[in-house]
DNA sequence: AGTCCGTGCTCAAACGATTGACCAGATCCG
DNA sequence: CGGATCTGGTCAATCGTTTGAGCACGGACT
């Protein structure tokens, strides 16, 4: 690959006039007529600047770390497409990572950041409390922006507005005449489940309906959990008449396992999820679902992150603005009067 | 972030010392109470090689990128995951890109090979020919590997046995006793919708069945072609009593369209796919699938680059080893005897 | 005429890690 | 006892880029 050096010998000048004049310093001081000598040989010979040459001096890979804990799951494609539009435009590459459970999690953001790989992290944590050695990386001045949790000694974060969202499916099945409404969440410690059942409580509460305490399941937000979470509330006398599952993915599993069951959607079961993605649409029924903003995520906490670096700033957001959104399908209907 | 210098200062030795030492140099001759104080003085300051300052003077990144045409597409998390395992293994880190729709793909790689971002690429271009720009890159000296795919003017590549996977799916139809049996393939030009109609057409020819030529659809592999697909076949006549599908994403759509319609499945039809993933194991009812060995190909991808970027060497391979496994489901049955 | 300034460049020192060349002191061998 | 060899290190150049400092020259001003 072309260096600085030879473009610099071609255009018959030292590596410093190139340097300025491709970098577009803005005080290059350099003739028209040279200018137009350099830019035509690097565009000759191809000049790219090499990416280790220029981090080394510069202390700055312009590159931001995203990091999820499983990076093929449907849920975070609008994410990612929102922080790489985010950071190409502003001059950035996302470096994509997996925080699964092969590694510790840890590990993997302290070597991207202690190696210098990237200037800066957006980091989904999975369903859990922070594992102690990622304590310590936040609260150290690297620039990490949480996304979707948060932690008290850190600042810096980016969320969704799950309360909202567990409100606008919870109300929907009120709407459509539901009393018995039960809610399959995540795991108790998980810092989204959390804020969905608030949106859920204040829904009922609302509304003045009240329901068993069982009817609320807090397996997980996995397939597998969502069939469990099924047999947990069809166990149960009364049986609810709809469920608010508090992720798609669980969703997909609670339907399958009710299909398997026997039990009719939504004739005799009205179900609603809290994000949308591929997937709902193609389940049967397909799924009536509550749309989360995660391109406005990506994006927002990119941002952030960005600023974090170039300024030091931190902040804490909610991403409100483009508030979540029903879509309604064809896995909820109003109950059969049978009782 | 601690330097070489400040290793070196806090052991009272210089920097080629602890750079011997930290990097094992076969000799690096240097006393055990020295090599002692100074890896005792690298942990105490947490030392991380610079990866800039690494990469400059090595001229080598120990990065390997590997682009798939979406990241989020179920298809690839094991490809990825094996990718992965193979590079840790190895020595080095795997960086993930999009060669989706909004760029046009040769211009991403261009700029991770041209600003020295990896040392070498596994490519899987989406389901079309090499755009021009790509096929510039592909017949320089640069170390990358085709994934699932391969170009005349290119040697090396990795591929599934997309054959073999096509004449399994479609001897499991043949096996339950359907005859017209159809196949909804992927676009003509696509590398893998060649090879797998070479395996459903061996399947049907060895079974002396013959098809009308309309049995073969080549509308592509996302889930709306899976819808199209059905809709063609269904309006012929007569129907296929069984449907061997390119694609698990399209044979998702398909599956979906077939309930809309009113088929029923596997009762009036029988649907097999090429490819699982855990979308077929959560549709209704749940897939028949040949599933395809991706994690292979990942180690493998990753494993032939290495070798690329190690020795120069180049090589074609087709994995076979562990051969594509058909994984009975429910969406497929014994023909109605109605005709 | 001497000074000052602007223009259009070049020089050289970093950034952090690697690595061939070299060197001082101790040991060994004939 | 003198030279060769070994041990345990250090020195300094180098990778490609950025950037503050400096320099030569021409013109303007006092």
């Amino acid at each position: 690959m072309a260096t600085l050096g030879d473009v610099a010998a071609r255009a018959g000048v030292s590596i410093s006039a190139v340097s300025r004049v491709l970098s577009d310093a803005p005080d290059s001081r350099v003739s028209a007529a040279t200018r137009q000598r350099i830019v035509d040989a690097a565009r000759e010979l191809q000049y790219r600047p090499n990416f280790a040459g220029r981090a080394l001096k510069s202390a700055r890979t312009q590159v931001v770390g995203l990091v999820v804990p499983d990076i093929t799951n449907a849920l975070f494609t609008e994410l990612m497409h929102g922080a790489e539009d985010e950071a190409t435009e502003r001059g950035y590459t996302v470096l994509l990572g997996r925080s699964d459970d092969v590694r510790p999690g840890g590990e993997v953001i302290a070597r991207l950041i202690g190696e210098g790989r990237v200037d800066g992290m957006a980091l989904q944590v999975g369903d859990a409390v922070l594992p102690a050695g990622l304590r310590d990386l936040l609260t150290t001045q690297a620039p990490i922006v949480l996304v979707n949790s948060s932690s008290p000694d850190h600042v810096g974060s980016v969320t969704l507005d799950d309360h909202r969202g567990a409100l606008i499916a919870t109300q929907h099945l009120l709407e459509l005449g539901h009393e018995r409404i039960a809610f399959a969440n995540g795991l108790p410690r998980s810092f989204t489940a959390k804020r969905r059942r608030t949106g859920y409580k204040l829904a009922l509460e609302t509304a003045g309906v009240r329901v068993p305490k069982e009817y609320e399941t807090r397996v997980g937000y996995t397939v597998d959990n969502g069939r469990t979470a099924l047999h947990r509330l069809m166990a149960l006398d009364p049986r609810p008449t709809g469920i608010v599952v508090a992720n798609v993915n669980a969703a997909v599993g609670l339907l399958g396992e009710a299909r398997r069951a026997g039990i009719r959607v939504p004739d005799d079961l009205s179900v609603v999820t809290v994000h949308d993605s591929w997937t709902a649409e193609n389940t049967w029924p397909p799924l009536t679902a509550v749309k989360m903003q995660f391109y406005t995520v990506g994006r927002t906490a990119v941002r952030s992150v960005i600023r974090r670096i170039e300024t030091g700033e931190t902040s804490d957001e909610v991403v409100t603005d483009p508030p979540p959104e029903l879509v309604v399908r064809e896995s909820t209907a109003a109950p059969r009067r049978t009782s």
